[in-house]
DNA sequence: TTTTTATATTTGATATATCAATAGTTTATA
DNA sequence: TATAAACTATTGATATATCAAATATAAAAA
């Protein structure tokens, strides 16, 4: 078997580390809260936090497309996780705001997600977790910028 | 902001990672064969050197459900890079096997994957690279044992 | 050998992803 | 100001993901 073997590089090493936390994650998450997902979860917080966000924004921040988001959206106000009403200052846009049924979720649910990660990280210094951090923004550099660079190159 | 606000975390660090990689690996793969994706790429390498491989086994390798399996070999075998027929000794299973179409693919694909790899890796030390794996498996095994007992003890 | 249990794959229901095309609103420009 | 261009979000088509239930075969147990 060849060295550069698909599941010998590093890349799948990447991908089965957060393919194995996201599902960790997401079944202690649905302890708490069976209607929650690990993406949800990170909307709700941002918009806690952050609710002048756009759904562009929001789209940047979790790494997927507008459609994705405004269905996303749509389901977690089906489900009363964030309320939805027109930005009066820009009518383009949508005000999106946690409920109060969406503070409680996340008050619910802040001592998973905190276990979550302690456990992921187990036996991990915290040296390693710079160094990690270091070389995945490398990683993530090197192809954004020759996507970037390929996508400007066929205008 | 508080510290573990969920951009901050390692694990938006390596969602991050994968996500840029397979969008630049995909988008240059598409130039060479508009038809294969990078998951389809993998499978069509894993059984080119391995043809023993079950359904199962791809799943497992590539970390998805064998529902997930049945479809993309089913996609794969349509578009002509797989070939399937039932497997004589075991008639559950079936044969797989890469198409002469299919290893034409691997060939016309393996230049851009191989720099694919070289251009993401560019700046990165064999050091660093050697550490990064062995932080990465480190996680993966705390969110493995983790998920296996808790499963295990609902049983 | 018959029955039970385990294994391999498929199917249907459902959720979520993208892309390309569209609609409405705002901003820039002629 | 009128018109064009850019921006925000939605929709429809399509692809891909899971889970749970079903089918078919093989292996183990009675």
């Amino acid at each position: 078997m060849k060295l550069d073997f698909p599941i010998r590089t590093i890349f799948y090493a990447i991908d089965e580390t957060i393919r194995e936390y996201r599902k960790f994650s997401l079944s202690n998450l649905n302890r708490v809260d069976p209607d929650m997902t690990v993406d949800q979860f990170m909307v709700l917080t941002l918009l806690e936090a952050e609710p002048q966000y756009s759904q562009a924004d929001i789209a940047n921040l979790i790494f997927r497309d507008n459609a994705s988001i405004t269905r996303m959206i749509e389901s977690m106000v089906r489900k009363g996780y964030l309320s939805r009403s027109v930005d009066p200052e820009d009518r383009r846009r949508f005000k999106l705001r946690c409920t109060a049924k969406g503070e409680r979720a996340l008050e619910q649910l802040a001592p998973t997600i905190r276990a979550n990660r302690k456990q992921a990280l187990e036996g991990v210094s915290q040296e390693e977790l710079e160094q990690l951090s270091r070389t995945l923004k490398k990683i993530t550099a090197n192809c954004r910028q020759s996507r970037l660079r390929e996508a400007e190159q066929r205008k």
